[in-house]
DNA sequence: TCGATCTTGAGAGCGCATTATCATCGAGAT
DNA sequence: ATCTCGATGATAATGCGCTCTCAAGATCGA
């Protein structure tokens, strides 16, 4: 049967209060402010049961590693700061992409990706 | 001084032929047909060296390897094949992209990927 | 409270793409 | 034709994200 942990507690809520897709790093980083011992092999082991639970969702961006959100979401896409690195969800899309794939092709779904500076990346802001 | 070969040759005759980005192993597969004993370490030596010479340009999709294909095609995005999990050119943009970040986020530039069934393998289109 | 067993943490191990090594080959200047 | 030195091929090595191993710790039903 499966326990509840602090550590598993520690990782659902961190990615629940990022409010972003995060790596697996960002979430031990996250998580250990709650659970300081806490080891990545626990952090892979939870976002991998978590995943199976239904509970969070991949996303995978160009170049980048796995990072990890909750479901739920509706269709969305993603705005990957060029300064921070950081992630976060665009919940809009352009639509009607169908129509650009070649003649002969069928388009059953897309990713888009941003890119840019984050309002907190903005030039001149102030830092966070 | 830089030498041609045959080698060189039959990698950047490979990949123009194509009309596709290439995984370095497609790359290999395809130049073998010139220089059967081509070997991968080869074909990586000169994928990096075209790409800083400015001949090739890398394309990198979400959860795949780095392809290459020519430079000098003008802004565009990608098609894979979720079959045969090759990539395509597509020659198209929706354009407008920006409208689509949040409330203080600058968009500088976006990827955009298109999924779905090539041409080659469409339900009951004829085997390649 | 006790104990069965699930979970954890630390580190070793794995898989895979890519790069380094090095003896040999060959392009091209002379 | 010869010679120099860049290029090649085979294979070892590397880097890195992720998973496995296993002893120790924690959960929760009885």
């Amino acid at each position: 049967m499966e326990r509840s942990t602090r550590q598993r507690a520690a990782i659902r809520d961190a990615i629940a209060a990022a409010q972003r897709p995060l790596l697996p790093q960002e979430v031990l980083d996250a998580a250990q402010a709650q659970v300081p011992g806490l080891g990545i092999a626990t952090v892979y082991r939870n976002l991998k049961q978590l995943v199976e639970d239904g509970v969070l969702q991949p996303v995978e961006l160009p170049g980048e590693n796995m990072r990890y959100e909750p479901v739920g979401h509706a269709h969305h896409h993603h705005f990957q700061c060029t300064a921070c690195d950081r992630v976060f969800d665009v919940h809009a899309c352009p639509g009607n992409l169908a129509r650009l794939a070649p003649e002969g092709f069928t388009v059953e779904t897309h990713e888009l990706t941003l890119y840019g500076r984050c309002r907190e990346c903005q030039p001149g802001a102030r830092v966070r």
